[in-house]
DNA sequence: TTGTAAGCGTTATCAT
DNA sequence: ATGATAACGCTTACAA
């Protein structure tokens, strides 16, 4: 059997609006009479229900965490636990919970905007730039609905949080140059993809700070992953050796993947003949022979970030927009440890 | 301004009870009057609160997942996504969402327990045998409130789904029979641990099947990890060449990772001189040199499988519980494929 | 087929 | 300090 705030009252002999109080630790009702009902709620082992008292309050104390089923989900994948685990840590102390919002967006009747926003079922909402289509970010800032997104993004000014990758960038072509490496190739990102675009913009911006020339054929574009990687590694063992790079910053693990694999098959001598750093620390990186030097994001920070940030824009609506670079951290190990 | 039932029912001058049964889609409702209402309902961009729904209907049309942030995470961490994607497709289109529910065992304020079921915020719960304590099991079944487990358990029956784990030890070592190897040794698992008894079993039965001994030391126990794997093929590489294991099946793809760089370490070629092949296919299993034969659990359908187990004990609380064993896949790579 | 009115379990506003 | 009562936005008998 059910009990309700009523079933208090009447034991308790009180108004239920009485009990409402003592729940919520109002300072006008007296602490003898708190004591009193709050023994007797434990006694008849009442907890309120959250429904009713979000109808009541007009707050759903929840918020929205959105992914895209129908997606390919190589990148966030391995991440998805940590972020998610990173939100929790800050909402979860302000007593929000956290729903999983399928986006669904070729399906109206149930495109989370519908279902999970317009519903009121969610008071905030965090995506990314992947998954959140310009369409509905900009239904979402039309309606004034709070939301963050993980990931740089400019179509207009939103909330967003990601990672330096400019400076990632810089950071794994600074340390290759550290390293002796002179010949330094880029592989993977497509022409006009952001990311590529801010990662490459660091590459170059450490190339020309040591006064080495920045050329065209040293970036080789394509899908960032393992095939992409193994190939681009290929044509460029097709030249002879002394016209070759020395080293290569990697777009993402998988491209280090590819890339080691070719090398390790035409028998070039990792790190002494060819350097590999790569952007992305997957766990799998200190498995590798040899292991690879890595970017390693915090994505359970880039969680927290994002729900602090949306904490902020649900208590504070009217503040503007805001945008934060998180900064990675380089991992050093063997694979550009020339001798 | 936020727009209700009622103003529907003014616009369209009809009583609110009406547009209700529009939303239902009653039959009781002439055609022309659910056009009529549906078309206002459009103009004026109507969605209905989702809360006030539920606390009419005493449902919340949500299912939470369990997990345990102050946990280690390191094995479902990267099936997670899987898990959910898996949970998601099912219960989706039933229209339910997914709400995540970290347990906080240690804080009786914030315990799932109080915070998600007594306060009726879910219909049911899925989660695992890890995160899930005896204690609030027990709980969940005074309280008949729908739960199912990933994973076996049999303190009490419950519902739960789980890998076929005997028969995946008998898949590995099988394999490793038709290739030719003799002398099989099994690293990783504590005594007493369910999932280890359950793979070392399938283990097991295959040697003695075929008729080969089955020697205790040939057994490593131990944490399941990079380390003990490492560990574990360093000792028994100081027997004579004759008389240590000539294959390896490994708990874990961290195990194997581990028993990897030990081999290549000592120079023991494999999969010649030692064959592997482990439990569980992680994203990098292919990455590995060689690539790690291993066997492949489907995720999405280990959580597919628990959602439908779920939406069963929903709809049809009497039921009996039932338990699931689902069937791994192996894959076979180079790390066993002998000459 | 449609309307009336009483819930659903809280909170919030006024009285007292 | 406590109590009555009207919200909150929807569903559901029961009437008409």
């Amino acid at each position: 059997m059910k009990i309700t705030i009523q079933d208090i009252a009447n034991a308790a002999n009180v108004a239920k609006s009485t009990v409402s109080k003592v729940i919520n630790d109002s300072p006008k009702i007296s602490g003898e009479t708190k004591r009193k009902i709050r023994e007797i709620m434990k006694e008849m082992n009442f907890t309120p229900s959250s429904i009713a008292t979000r109808l009541a309050k007009q707050s759903s104390f929840n918020i929205g965490l959105l992914f895209d089923m129908s997606q390919d989900k190589d990148y966030l994948d391995p991440f998805f636990y940590n972020i998610m685990v990173g939100i929790e840590s800050v909402i979860g102390p302000l007593k929000y919970e956290m729903t999983m919002a399928n986006v669904h967006h070729n399906d109206p009747d149930r495109h989370f905007l519908k279902r999970l926003v317009l519903s009121r079922r969610i008071d905030g909402l965090i995506g990314n730039n992947a998954n959140l289509t310009n369409e509905a970010a900009a239904k979402l800032e039309e309606l004034r609905f709070p939301f963050v997104l993980m990931g740089e993004y400019d179509a207009f000014p939103v909330s967003w949080v990601d990672f330096d990758n400019a400076e990632g960038g810089r950071m794994l072509t600074g340390h290759l140059l550290e390293q002796g490496y002179r010949d330094i190739a880029f592989i993977g990102g497509e022409r006009e993809e952001r990311l590529f675009e801010n990662r490459h913009r660091g590459y170059s911006d450490s190339l020309r700070a040591a006064g080495l020339p920045i050329s065209a054929e040293r970036t080789f574009h394509g899908i960032a992953d393992d095939s992409h990687g193994y190939e681009s590694v290929l044509s460029m063992l097709r030249s002879a050796p002394g016209e070759r790079p020395d080293a290569i910053v990697c777009m993402s693990n998988q491209v280090a993947f590819g890339a080691l694999r070719a090398a390790k098959e035409a028998g070039v001598q990792i790190p002494n003949e060819l350097g590999i750093a790569t952007f992305d620390d997957f766990p799998f990186s200190p498995h590798t022979s040899p292991p690879l030097t890595s970017l390693l994001i915090d994505t359970f920070k880039l969680g927290s970030a994002a729900a602090d940030m949306l904490i902020e824009r649900i208590s504070y609506p009217e503040l503007p927009r805001r945008n934060l670079l998180l900064q990675p951290e380089l991992i050093v190990r063997e694979s550009t440890a020339r001798a």
